[in-house]
DNA sequence: CTCCTGTCGTTTACGTCGTAAATGGCCGGG
DNA sequence: CCCGGCCATTTACGACGTAAACGACAGGAG
């Protein structure tokens, strides 16, 4: 399964936002000129997304959003109906970044475990490039009950289900391997932008006094003070392609031996 | 009420709100009278959550809160500091329902996946019971960046640790699997409240004409229409206890072998 | 050129929000 | 009896989302 390269040695995060060549990021803006004015859905929707990532999602307003663009807040309500409906555009911009990737294909020509791999990938570089708006990818209730996050598009979900039936999986193993891949990229990469806004968050304390901070009374849970080293590591890009890797593992098993796996069932 | 009877024998879903005996419900109140009158921060809190649970998490201003204990919305302000803070106390107490859960331990006295599986159920009795809720206590910055939802006290990462130490798992091993059951609950949980939420949500759409809804075009995903009858399937409960049942394998190897799982090591 | 019509941003206005500050009722100990 | 502390209310302010009316300006038709 060749797979897109990989770690080079230690370290090096290849869905960092610094650490590849530059899918995933802002979009290219529609208009030619691409001067200063003349507003576009396109526009106000990137300029949403750029001022979510710098901000924060609490900080956007209808207002202030107008006020980065150079316009009063209710000139954007010609490109979009409302607060909440600007948050769906949002969402659905950031995923469509997907589409701009070049190391994501819709079709599974090298493999479903390509496909898949490829498409974690480059879900996880577009979590990891807007770390603020994902939450929002994760929880904005989705269009069908059939629709899960983070791919929340009928386009997406479609060329999950054909790669994999394309490969020779039965129907019901297609969708139940396509349940089990939501949840796991939802689950690790949620966790992984989570933790990572908290590096920085906590409201910059200005302390006067940096001993003595409010720090919590640790006494009462010595494990967690004797692994804060460990606790404090961050493996999140180990622990991502091991568990995807893990996936991958018992989708074979369930390709190969062309069934659903079931409770009961016996193991292995 | 021995429960309303629900499905009778395929679904049953031991952790769905009415299929139990009533652990993860609501908080008691603290005031032996109970009356009306006589705020407190329980009561404040118990209060929030009772109204997000029943008219979302939209709804909950201070103003109404008040309104809904009687009292005006300033008055919350003398047991909690602020809106934000009010979030992160109903974010607390909504996992501290877990202490009260007869099913579900502090230390691995019946082995470590005993432990584990009632911890997980305990979960997500929890999520289920309140959904609304459960996106916040996902989604919150946690404390340290090592507090990781939907675990989010220290106790519980002191508790959780200790367990697998306890059970002959190493230092790293303990830390890793944290990881990585933090990352499964979190996914499948906010998954299937997420799916919850949307069979009910799509605001009630009182269309006149029935006929010719805005259902959007779906000729273009022959797949998705094709299988819609077996996406629509909910087996939340199974994939849950597939998946947790899997995690549980996963560490089982890791604790035999004694190591932590790398990437590169040959496997089984 | 003038006028007409459409597009697009601005102005004004309203109701609601979170919350700081001042106010007022009540209650138990001197 | 009064009086200080507790605790809810009242009042007030600035910011928010958005409905509605209002210009300003462009380009085609006469």
């Amino acid at each position: 399964m060749t797979e897109p390269d990989t770690l080079p040695d230690e370290g090096a995060d290849p869905d960092s936002p610094e650490g590849r060549g530059g899918a995933a990021s802002v979009i290219p803006a529609a208009s030619p000129g691409s001067g200063r004015s003349g507003l576009d859905r396109r526009r106000v929707l990137g300029a949403a997304i750029e001022f979510i990532d710098s901000e924060g999602l609490n900080a956007l307003t209808m207002r202030r959003l107008g006020a980065h663009l150079g316009v009063e807040a209710m000139a954007l309500y010609r490109y979009v109906p409302g607060r909440e409906q600007l948050l769906d555009g949002v969402v659905e911009s950031v995923i469509d970044e997907l589409y701009g990737d070049p190391d994501v294909h819709l079709g599974a020509s090298h493999g479903w475990q390509d496909y898949l791999q490829r498409l974690a990938h480059g879900v996880r570089r577009i979590a990891l490039a807007h770390p603020e708006v994902f939450p929002l990818v994760a929880t904005r209730p989705p269009a069908a009950p059939w629709v899960r996050p983070p791919l929340r598009s009928l386009r997406w979900v479609e060329s999950f289900l054909d790669a994999l039936i394309d490969s020779g999986f039965s129907e019901e193993s297609a969708v139940s391997a396509y349940r089990a891949y939501s949840s796991f990229l939802l689950g690790h990469l949620l966790l992984e932008v989570s933790q990572k806004g908290v590096k920085i968050s906590p409201e910059d304390q200005p302390e006067g006094v940096p001993e003595a901070v409010a720090a919590t009374d640790l006494s009462a849970y010595p494990t967690v003070v004797r692994l804060e080293s460990l606790l404090s590591l961050d493996e999140s890009a180990a622990e991502f392609e091991e568990a995807l890797e893990n996936l991958l593992g018992r989708l074979e098993v369930v390709l190969r031996e062309g069934r659903t796996p079931r409770r009961g069932d016996p193991r292995t």
